[in-house]
DNA sequence: TCATATAATGACTGCTGGTCATTTTAATAG
DNA sequence: CTATTAAAATGACCAGCAGTCATTATATGA
């Protein structure tokens, strides 16, 4: 059944080009700015195919969100390897989302709507329901770099490493949202700049963990 | 001139009545899904005459925004009061926002919209700029409470006070917002319930600041 | 009582996400 | 090559929305 195959393909293939179109078009204008037509357009097709692979608009959205968390996780994996101590890996964990931050702002800010909830995931779709799993994923690498730390002496004990992990994560995701979004203003009434924020957040996390 | 300012009494009394329509209408259903009529309805008034006191839908969302700011503002600035050292009153105001969180849960929402800046407020308009002073202002709180640490020796030496609180603040409303948002995954993923998030991050805490 | 200014109205507009009857394209069979 | 069927794509269309503005109602002051 070779036919069958070769569509099969060429769906997945045609729904991948819609999302490139929706980059495009979303990244550049914002999520609610952007319109299905203009993603159409870029996409080359007309606005009803859209929803021949997508049933609205805020799922196109949540495909991205998706592909946000794969590449960050896949960051975070190799990035882990390289670390010695499981105290290293918690700190590679924590430059490499800032790092993912500042390569991919756009993907970053998926991740942000994601943490906000911007996109309700509760109705349990496919799209939903990966981005969930890589989000776990992504706690998941966090959580193993802190059981080895806490084996290795490199990190003094903790209670529940998921604890842990969870609160490390969403302290850092806190931080690195006020310095995406408040940036401007913590610069023109207190004149911190971001790496004073960075190397704060670094200091108590040392702190916290050593 | 008593009737002028009779006159600018009952615009602000106006005013005000159409943000309480407002809270009603959006609480209820959500920002995106209440519309101007609904608010128009409960406020008994035509749709037109919202636009004669809120430029737009957002502007009013910035008034209820506020709004969620001053009582933050007030039960920080009252429970501040009753700490004896610096240290104690960095950990009254983390209670106490988490007191509000669980007490306004709505108002706490429009704060993370505000930290998520869902709604541009970089339009330098008479709501925006108050809702950023008052959010100025409960950092403040926050500094005033780690200088006052640091002197009375209840709170190791950190650098500049701004900077931790500005990166305390973040990393509490990082952890507020993901019990907020995600505890349902949490608790089903990870069996994690909101108390265990927060006594690790009360812990962290007392290890970052003693 | 009339003139003026201020406040309020609601019909209207432009635009949007989403739908669906119709058309186009591709695969299969005779 | 042609007819038949299935799958894919289309775009005119709809309902609902935020926001506007010519018109109407109300209050003030002469």
């Amino acid at each position: 059944m070779g036919i069958a195959e070769r569509k099969a393909r060429e769906r997945v293939h045609r729904r991948n080009a819609i999302v490139d179109a929706a980059e495009d078009v979303i990244f550049k204008h914002g999520f609610s700015v952007a319109t299905m037509a203009q993603v159409a357009k870029a996409a080359e097709l007309s606005k009803g195919t859209l929803y021949l692979y997508f049933k609205s608009k805020e799922e196109l959205y949540r495909a991205i969100i998706l592909r946000g968390f794969v590449i960050l996780k896949k960051m975070l994996r190799e990035a882990t390897k390289e670390g010695k101590t499981g105290y290293d890996k918690v700190i590679i964990v924590g430059k490499t989302y800032v790092e993912f931050s500042e390569k991919y702002p756009n993907y970053f800010t998926t991740i942000l709507d994601y943490e906000n909830d911007t996109f309700n995931l509760a109705a349990a779709e496919a799209e939903s329901l990966q981005a969930l799993e890589e989000g776990n994923a992504v706690i998941t690498i966090l959580v193993r770099a802190i059981r080895e730390g806490v084996k290795d002496g490199s990190i003094i004990e903790q209670g529940n490493p998921f604890d842990t992990a969870f609160v490390l994560w969403s302290q850092f995701t806190g931080v690195l949202q006020v310095m995406k979004r408040k940036i401007n203003i913590i610069e023109h009434y207190f004149s911190l700049t971001k790496e004073d924020l960075l190397s704060t957040h670094w200091r108590m996390i040392e702190r916290m963990l050593k």
